[in-house]
Order: C-alpha cells, then sequence, then structure tokens
DNA sequence: TTGATAGTTCGTATATAATCGAACTATAGG
DNA sequence: CCTATAGTTCGATTATATACGAACTATCAA
C-alpha cells in the first residue's frame, strides 16, 4: 500500500455520504476527527478490531469525508471539512452540532 | 389500520435520521413532501409497487421524518419540519438543499 | 351489498453491510 | 537482518435491508 486514491466530492452522492455517516462506529470516528483534528486508525479504534475498523475507514474514504495519509507506519485520518461542506453546505455543521 | 404512531423526536437518533435519509427513494419522498407540503402514498410511487413504498415510509415515520394522516382511503404524508429541525438543526436544510 | 381504490401485512428471495480472525504488507528501529 | 508495530486484504459468517407478489383491511360510492 503506497497511498489511498480519495474520490472528487463532485462524484459522491448525498445518498453516499449518509449512508456512511448513518454508521454508530463511522459517526463516532468522524467526531473524533472534528475533535482531534488529525488522528491514527488506532487511535480511534475504542477497542475494535483492526480489520473492523479498516472497514469503516474505507467506507469514510469512499464516501469523501475522510482523507488518509501514511506516515511511516501510521494512517493519519482528517476529516475532509472544506470539501465537504462546499460539496454539502451545512451537512457536517448539523451531524456534528446535534445533541447527544 | 385506525392510525399510526409518530415516534417523539427526542427517541429518534441522528444515526437512525440518517440511514433513513440514505435510501434514494426515501430520499425521493422527503424531496417531494418539502415541495409538495402534502402528499398521499400513490402520488410518490413513482411507479413502484405498493409494498415497496408501503416499507419505505414505515422506516420514514420510524425515524421521525414523516407524518402520515389517514383521510378517507387515502394516507396523506407531511414531513415533520419543524419538529425534525428543533431535533436536528439544519440537517434537512443540507440534505434538501444539495445539488444533485 | 358489491365493487373499486388505497394502503398494509406477510412471506420469501435477494442484496448489501457489519464483524472479525488469519494471513499478509510496509515501515521503523535495533 | 530480525522483530515489532500499524494497518490491509481475504474469506467466512451473520445481520440487516430491500424488493415485491399475494392476500388482507378499510373506506367510499353506487
Amino acid at each position: 500500500m503506497r497511498n489511498y486514491a480519495h474520490p472528487d466530492l463532485a462524484d459522491v452522492t448525498i445518498e453516499h455520504a449518509l449512508h456512511a455517516l448513518s454508521d454508530p462506529v463511522r459517526l463516532d470516528i468522524v467526531r473524533q476527527l472534528d475533535r482531534a483534528g488529525e488522528a491514527s486508525c488506532a487511535a480511534l479504534d475504542g477497542g475494535r478490531p483492526k480489520s473492523s475498523m479498516s472497514h469503516h475507514f474505507r467506507v469514510l474514504r469512499s464516501a469523501g469525508l475522510v482523507h488518509t495519509r501514511i506516515a511511516g507506519v501510521q494512517h493519519m485520518n482528517t476529516l475532509r471539512r472544506e470539501e465537504v461542506d462546499k460539496r454539502f453546505p451545512g451537512l457536517l455543521d448539523a451531524v456534528l452540532g446535534v445533541e447527544v
């Protein structure tokens, strides 16, 4: 694995983004990235198996929500905030702003 | 069927709402209700079987997004706009405002 | 009361998604 | 070169969703 492909936000549908956000594990990841700014996969796993997390990060990347950069042995994730905000204005604000 | 139970929005999670909105058929229903204000099930079916539509309306109701009132032989649906806006501020604006 | 209309419920088939162990790949450090 | 670490990929299992025909229920109108 040299590096990841990240889709152009123009190619991401709102359905795709909503689906990615509708899973509790992934929503938790997104919330943590929103606070933390950048984090490795391991830092966000909450005790779940690596293969499960790998699956969820893949879904988040394919929905254009998360960017993953390889930094040595770690894969560092960030929210694609600006791009997502441009493509889906107000969506992340709404989702992240909810009283839980 | 005398009438429907509609959940209190306080009992609806954001995950549940996002999941309900992530299906293209249901998103289409929500868009149409947003424009039309109120519509029967049949008016929104786009040629799909009644049993399929019944399923999707049930999901939308259980996510607190749609209210259904029985009017004679028809079941009239509306978006629960105000309540959803109070529970998930900005969510419907974001979802309905997207460039398709 | 008969028939038409609108929608539900049930059952089943099929598709999609989540979970996670095991084997694998890549990088860093000793 | 060896080992540990971080994460991926594969494959199998299980869970959850979707799709939709068929039979049913409720209402209205003739």
